[in-house]
Order: structure tokens, then C-alpha cells, then sequence
DNA sequence: CTGTTAGCGCATTCAA
DNA sequence: TTGAATGCGCTAACAG
């Protein structure tokens, strides 16, 4: 049933040792003999084992994405994004979702992946476990904002921070005074430079700083855009316009505002982040700062390939490009 | 560094032989050892091999999903769906995208996968790699289309085929004759029930049957529902209604129909597949059919569990619900 | 240029 | 109730 390299050399005639070699190009073979094995693994559909190779330290060819939402279609893009990179260079991908990271990390380690790319936030209980992986020598790239072990981990600097900034200014310099945050992590959460940012901003401008604060980081999504915006728009009625922390929750907001009767952006402007494509799609189409998600993978698994082939540790800066479509409203002031 | 089975029997003074027993209950084990055993592993924070298990031919406790468009949210769900069920049971999970199958089948006859999910169509030239995958013992389930090694296979029936065959008689039911199907396979391509079944109904009604026939299989995406609807609109100018393949297709079709002049539902109506979230966003909302992407995962994780364990092929009928919003209008006809 | 041998970490005989 | 020995498929060091 099972055919293994044993096979291989008896059906070419030769030993174990010289399938090996010509298939992992690890010492000259004559081309009589290279012909005779390539023969007899198509012959017999041999696909050498990666288990047991694994067992030999040479790693599982296997990188980890972990993403908290892959149902946010930039986080999707970004995924598919790196594995049409990496296949192509012989590595195999998992991804993992929301459960605990004590969990992840034991599978992680259990089956010697080579690399892990955290695209979520990583929880500041969940340090240790990151620890754990790099002990087991494990590589590691994030995206996200995370100041454990710089020396040993790559990053990947999405320039959100950045993004909420020139948001702010731009709605600044179309006469609005009252820009509020839909924030979906906790004030003081550190998981992430927007709200920081967001804050400097806005007190650099000399306005107020409105955002939701959840009593727990949420997923930020349409669902919870549109509960935040609902509490935000009753701290504050005085808002005129609103900056998602992503595209996902600034559609949710927008939608919600639309249900409670506020004109978008007659009455509240709308800027999102990341620039999905569904940004597009709504109603008003969604002014945004874009990431190149698809570029971004690839830049991802550049990195992450060259993390585990050199142990190289590397940090990238990502750009976002403003998308101008007409989800703001420009203001005139008065005096 | 790596700390193995042999460091655990050592420092809880025990043998080998006895942590594989306590981990995996493979025999009686005294409290006392076992406790010893259980603070050594703690101790050490040690993880099993699973290369080295999966060598012992236990399996790898990992499952493949092969989705050629991730970005599709219907998949992206369905993705984060099993994952979130079989991470709970042990699994750990790939995902494939759009390489070639030989590609795909290699990794993961070479990693012992231990069952593959089709989401994607299987080409008819890529039927053998699935007879390699049977051959090597790993178990596959399909959600599409696939009449081949029925007995060996499981299978989820999707029910598309009659949601469009109740999507053109409600369409019918609301007074229209000219209904088109926005169709991203060849015409006898034969991965998906789609097309026939439209033109069966269409048959049955006596009406029309008008269909985007693209000379290759396209990828059911936003942009190619532009596109195709863009084509099929100059082919038939007297359509009134056309049903997508799926939502975003449909949603492709909104999105160029209104930048060409059209009113939708005033001038065509369109109905959709799926029920993903973006559909309730657009304007129109899209009336559509939809499938519960998160139950569906869950069904689909229980039938690979059931295959892994006991080697027992099963099959699965998945409905799907209509959600009737605002993108068909009534059509009155005279005489 | 090719063959022989040992060992990766584990599960599974068999023996005590 | 516990321990010792063998082998999974492969790589690498050592011979020829």
C-alpha cells in the first residue's frame, strides 16, 4: 500500500542512500543511475515521507498563519496571498483561528512548524507562550504591535497608527471638530498603536478625543461596528465623523447610522481602513486607507522564508495608500 | 533545548515505556506515577512529537481544506467553522488554494494528512490525484459535484441546484419571463449542478434560457460577475431578472448594472447564493438563498472525524433558506 | 560514485 | 503495574 524509499531502491536496483541523494541533490549520482530511480518513483507514485524527515531536524516544511478573523476579506487576501507564495517553494500552510493560544502552541510545537506569522494581536497572557515557541525554535513574524524578544522575532509594521493620523487630519482639514474613534480594543489594551495615535492627534489638533472603549477587545467586525457606533453616537451626538479602526467596523457604524436615520455623510462622514474590496460596495462607497493585502502576503512569506532558511530576523515597513470616495462630507465652518 | 519523552522519564524516574502509557492511556498507570509523570511534563512544559507518532502510523491529526477562493467569506466562514470544531478534537488545519493538484496531492500524501475537504470543483483532470490521495488511505470528503469512487467518498450535498431551480420559479412567480443565469462555468463543464438544473427549469417553464458560457471556468468573484454580466446584458437586452451563481457574482452583476444605467430591481432584478453578510449590505439588499456556512462547517468537521476514526463514508444533505429582500421587483404583466 | 550503519521520538510487541 | 527491545522512513556520518 504504502510506498516507501525502500521500494524505491529495490525497483531501481540500488540502495536507500542513493534514492535519498538524487532526490535531495545531496551528492553526485551518475545520470544512469539518477534515471533509474526518477523511473522508479514515478513508476510507483512515490512521495517521500515528511514526518519522518521532520524526525531528522530538518523542520515540516509547514508555517502557521494565525488569524483571529479570517472572515475579514483583507485578513482572507492575506492569506491566500502568502500561500500561492509559499507553495510554490515547497512549504505547506495551517491556519489557526480564535481558541487559546496554550492549545495553538502545543500543536505548533508538536509538529515542529517551521514559522508562525501572527496577523491577530497577541493578548499580553499569551506572551509566555510566544516565549515558548521561540524556545522550541520556533520563527516567528507579526504584524501587529507586539515589544517582546525584538531580537529574535521579524515584523511587519502595518502603519495603522499612521493611517488614523492622516485620517485625522484629513477629516480635520475638511472643517470637522468632533472626529470620534470606533475603537474595538480596551483603552488601556497595548495591543495596538490606533487609539495611542488617535489620542496624540487629536490633542496635537486641540479637539476632542471621543472612542468607544468595550469593556473587552472585540473582533472587529461589521457586528460589533455597529454596537459600538450605536453607544458611541449616545456618549457624544455631537459627532460629525467617525474613523473605523478598520473598514469592517467603520461598514457597520455606517450601516447602523443609516437605521437610526442619520444621513451618511450628510450628517456623519465615514473613514475606514485596510480597503476591502466590499469598501467599494456599500452605500456611500467608503473612503479608506488601503493595504495591499496581496503584497503584503508575499512580502510575509519572503520573510518568513528567509527567517527559517538563515534564522535572519527582518522588519518591513508596509505602506497604506488613501482611497478618496464619498463617505466624508466637507464642512464649512462658520467664523 | 527540544525536550523529548526521554527527559520526562528521567525526571520523573520513571521509563520511557511508562509517560507514553500515561499519556495516551494505553495501560493502567499507578496514581502516584502518573502524577509524577503529569508534574515532569508540566515541569518541562514538554509537547509530544507528532512526526514521530505519525510515523507509528497513527495518523497526523491533520485535516486539508482545499478552497480555491478563500476570499470568498461563504468559504472564509466555512474555513473558520471546522477549524473552530476540530481544534477542540485535536485537529490541525491546512488550506489549499489554487496550485495545481499535483502539487497539493504530494504535500499532503508526504505530511499523512488524514482526510481532505473539497470545497472547490474538482477538474476532471485532477480525478486521479484524489484516486492517489484513496490510495494512500486518506479519507475525502466533496461538497461539489464529483461521481467518481462514490463508495469510498463522502459527500455534502450543497443543495444549489435547487436553489436555483427555486430562484427562477419565484422569479417566475413575480411575473418574469426573460430570467438569466450569471454562470462562471463552461457550459458542459460538468463540476456543478448550477447549470443544468437551470436549464431544466427553464424547460419545464417554457421560457428562455439565457447564460454567461465563458470559455474557461472562472473563479466566482465580484469582477468576473461584472464582467460576465456585462456580456450577457449585450447578448439578451430584454432580460429582466438573472440569478448568480453566488452572492458575489450577483453582487458583480448590481455593481456593473447600475454603473451601465440600469436600475436595479427596476430595470433587472437579481437574486443570489450563499446569504454571505456583504449581500445584506448593498443597495439593493440581494434576495438570496442562503447556506449556513458555520452549521455546514460543523456537519463538515463531524463527517471527517467519523472518517478518521472508523473508516465510515456518509453523506449529507445542507438546505438552503431564501432571504427575500429588495433586489427583484414584482413585474406586471399585461394580457 | 555507491553502500552500510546508526539514530531521530515514539508506540508496540514482549517479558518481568 | 512497569521495563526493555524493535521498527516506522528518513538523513548523515562513515566506509568502500
Amino acid at each position: 500500500m504504502k510506498v516507501s524509499r525502500a521500494m524505491i531502491a529495490k525497483e531501481a536496483g540500488v540502495t536507500p542512500t542513493t534514492v535519498t541523494c538524487v532526490l535531495n541533490n545531496t551528492r553526485p549520482v551518475s545520470e544512469k543511475v539518477r534515471k533509474k530511480v526518477m523511473d522508479a518513483i514515478d513508476k510507483l507514485n512515490y512521495v517521500p515521507d515528511i514526518a519522518a524527515r521532520t524526525m531528522q531536524g530538518k523542520g515540516s516544511k509547514q508555517i502557521c498563519i494565525m488569524v483571529d478573523n479570517i472572515k475579514n476579506p483583507f485578513f482572507a487576501e492575506l492569506v491566500y496571498s502568502i500561500e500561492a507564495e509559499g507553495i510554490k517553494k515547497g512549504y505547506f500552510f495551517s491556519i489557526c483561528g480564535k481558541m487559546d493560544m496554550k492549545t495553538y502552541a502545543a500543536h505548533i510545537i508538536a509538529r515542529k512548524i517551521d514559522a508562525v506569522y501572527f496577523c491577530s494581536e497577541i493578548q499580553s497572557d499569551e506572551v509566555k507562550y510566544v516565549r515558548q515557541l521561540l524556545d522550541n525554535g520556533i520563527k516567528v513574524l507579526t504584524s501587529l504591535k507586539f515589544k517582546y524578544y525584538e531580537s529574535e522575532i521579524s515584523h511587519i509594521d502595518m502603519a495603522t497608527g499612521d493611517a488614523i493620523i492622516n485620517a485625522v487630519k484629513y477629516l480635520y482639514g475638511k472643517g470637522h471638530r468632533n472626529i470620534a474613534f470606533l475603537n474595538t480594543f480596551t483603552e488601556n489594551s497595548n495591543l495596538d498603536d490606533r487609539l495611542p495615535c488617535y489620542k496624540k492627534i487629536t490633542e496635537e489638533l486641540g479637539i476632542n478625543a471621543t472612542f468607544s472603549n468595550p469593556e473587552k477587545s472585540l473582533i472587529a467586525n461589521i457586528e460589533n461596528g455597529e454596537r459600538l457606533f450605536e453607544t458611541l453616537i449616545a456618549k457624544d451626538p455631537e459627532i460629525t465623523a467617525i474613523i473605523g479602526i478598520n473598514d469592517l467596523v467603520a461598514i457597520g457604524g455606517i450601516k447602523r447610522a443609516k437605521e437610526l436615520g442619520y444621513g451618511v455623510p450628510e450628517d456623519i462622514s465615514f473613514v475606514g481602513i485596510d480597503g476591502i474590496e466590499l469598501s467599494a460596495l456599500i452605500t456611500p462607497p467608503l473612503t479608506t486607507y488601503k493595504s495591499d493585502a496581496s503584497a503584503l502576503g508575499k512580502e510575509a512569506f519572503g520573510i518568513l522564508y528567509n527567517m527559517i532558511e538563515t534564522s535572519e530576523v527582518s522588519s518591513y515597513n508596509h505602506r497604506m495608500e488613501m482611497i478618496e470616495r464619498e463617505s466624508v462630507r466637507e464642512l464649512r465652518r462658520e467664523g
